[in-house]
DNA sequence: TATAATTAGTGTTGACTATACAATAACTAT
DNA sequence: ATAGTTATTGTATAGTCAACACTAATTATA
């Protein structure tokens, strides 16, 4: 592919947000890195986009290489957030990264460059991707408002308890237990199953199981 | 910059979905291509975004070139949609666009090329225009479903039956003139003047404005 | 100057939704 | 049997949504 005119684009990244929910704790994967620029901070897993693969191949060739997590398989939900572009946020040079954002449950990372952090209490990040974590807590806020998102965060079958500490802990805040079942249950999102949860020296909980896994709006939404 | 790895990047461009509500209907703003590719179909305003150039800066000097529209001073709101990066969405080959929306009203087009058609008319588009400004309706409507973002398509001072009418065009669909009117100004967004609109043989119609022509989220939406 | 035409402006009711709030049920460990 | 722990459930009040039709103010014209 050629241009007549001298044109060159800017470098092409992608970088990635992975969420997931673990004891009531939302968390994201970040990578230590180790080698300048910001060498020792923490970064999002992320990479160079090249021609003739899509931002979402490149992203899958990336994560998959540097923290071992496969977004197609260990992701139940994935979105491309937002193209961060400005001039000066990569110091070798302009380089233009297309997000995304990913959740998903029970990651396992085997790289010990790559470890999760709770939102709410992350390192030292590299280039502008505290903003980017922030713009992606926004929107994943969002999308559990009015959409059935949750389920990537959540195993197949689960309790109600489990339902709503999950919003909890994306949105940051407690939610009324009767209120919010009553809600969740009126959307008919999630059916009732046979089995029962036993944890412990207190009254089991009914397991629920979503109808379907996949991105559905909801017709009236949280909050 | 350089690169040790033979790393080459896709070409970087940036296309806008530029809107406007003439005699209540929505509009965008498209050129007449006169060189191949889809030479002779219609295609968003576009074109190569530079090393160096924010995708903002290289969509502001694009638009002001090929339309004579200036995104700063001729739209009252901007934002940025989605980057598309299908590896064949330019025959030439793999371009990846970054993707803007933007809202104004009475937008003058000195260009022969460049036209408003009405949304629900498009003629034969270029490359995927036809989704992206399919994504970019989508967007649309959900952001004057929970923002005050109408402002940008109206004058500073205007009526209630003006404003219905707006959100009507964006929606596609009709909307009952005594709920829109209670709703909108519990929203308390907007204040009478002491101005009146006289427009023909009928009662002339109080004049409003906007409190303020910033970004604001609504407390609850429409629809 | 009355009448027709046209758009502006206004309220009520019933259904549904949101929020605040506390007691009982079911299990385990001691 | 009792204590400890989590699961489960209902009601009342306030607020919001959706459906629906007439009067007010102006101009043109008969």
């Amino acid at each position: 592919m050629q241009y007549n005119s001298p044109y060159v684009a800017p470098t092409l990244t992608v970088d990635a947000v992975i969420f997931q929910v673990t004891d009531g704790v939302l968390q994201v994967l970040l990578l230590n890195r180790q080698n300048e620029p910001f060498k020792g901070s923490w970064a999002l897993p992320g990479g160079y986009n090249a021609q003739g693969e899509t931002t979402h191949a490149a992203l899958q060739r990336i994560t998959q290489q540097k923290t071992s997590v496969n977004i197609d398989t260990d992701l139940r939900y994935v979105e491309q957030l937002y193209t961060f572009d400005t001039v000066d946020r990569d110091p070798r040079g302009h380089a233009v990264s297309v997000t995304y954002m990913g959740c998903g449950r029970d990651i396992s990372v085997n790289d010990p460059h790559a470890q999760f952090f709770a939102i709410d209490s992350l390192p030292n990040l590299a280039y502008d991707h505290g903003s980017i974590i922030a713009y992606a807590h926004d929107r994943l806020i969002a999308k559990l408002n009015y959409t059935n998102a949750v389920y990537a965060f959540l195993p197949k079958r689960f309790t109600l308890s489990q339902l709503q500490n999950t919003y909890e802990a994306v949105f940051g805040r407690e939610l009324d237990k009767r209120n919010f079942r009553k809600k969740f249950l009126s959307l008919e999102l999630i059916h009732e199953t046979d089995e029962t949860w036993r944890d412990g020296a207190h009254r089991p909980a009914k397991l629920y199981e979503f109808n379907s896994q996949k991105l559905e709006s909801l017709s009236r939404s949280f909050d």
